[in-house]
DNA sequence: TCATCAGCGCTAAAATATTCGCACTTGTAC
DNA sequence: GTACAAGTGCGAATATTTTAGCGCTGATGA
């Protein structure tokens, strides 16, 4: 299941803010909100994803530390999943061209390079699962 | 203004269907959708939509044709970066990795070799720059 | 000790989203 | 022409989401 696949807006919404903090308190959830409601609301939100088994928390002192039950690297993978079948037709090539090729989003010639070198290794590996 | 951001779920999905067709009339929207309600209901869903300057459409004989406003690149834009903040903490780099070493999306040798050459694309261009 | 403050749970109201029913229009076949 | 099928718009019921209020608990420090 994807994560935005049953959440409502701002499930969903603090959902991802957890997945970019790894985890994160009410109270910083809530300033990590733009256009954040009051701290109730966020907290009755916290308690349904939790209820919801989206979301757990352990107690650090007083407060609640809550952290996404999915590990980051499923939910990862399920987000871009989606992304390329709805944009990218379903081909990782095309996402990959876009990325290394899109004047947006610069690599530096580092970056360039050990992309290159990443591709060569796949491709080694490519090459021996066919002998 | 990204592609979720203000949408609600059912909104959200329809908009979806919407990109990966490019078009579609509402019919085809029903059917694209795994826990279709009521054909009433695409339909408000769509009315609202091109309302709310997300979608327009076309007569095509009797029946209506709709398609997103923004621009599919755009978009895909857009939502990649989305997944790319939430999930890999920003870094391009990161993705691409994932993307070229994931065994859950096999690339082929011929995918590869693409790729190589695209990336050899960007670092000659990369280098320009720096002369 | 006892204010005070921060954080929690619960509950209920308010705001939105979701759905459908029904009347109307257009094209087509008999 | 009339009946039928497919498609549309509007309006209003229903369900879900979103928010805040309020009382309770535990920690802090004068």
């Amino acid at each position: 299941m994807a994560l935005g696949t049953r959440l409502s807006r701002r499930e969903r919404q603090i959902m991802e803010i957890l997945f970019r903090k790894g985890q994160a308190s009410s109270g910083e959830v809530l300033e990590a909100m733009p256009d954040a409601p009051g701290y109730s609301a966020v907290r009755t939100h916290l308690r349904i994803l939790e209820e919801k088994g989206h979301v757990t928390h352990t107690t650090s002192g007083t407060k609640y530390v809550f952290e996404p039950v999915t590990p980051a690297k499923k939910a990862a993978h399920s987000a871009l999943s989606q992304v390329i079948e709805t944009f990218f037709g379903g081909s990782v090539e095309k996402v990959v061209a876009t990325l290394v090729s899109d004047s947006e989003t610069k690599l530096s010639s580092q970056q360039l390079e050990r992309l290159a070198e990443l591709i060569e290794l796949a491709r080694v590996k490519e090459s021996e699962n066919h002998e």
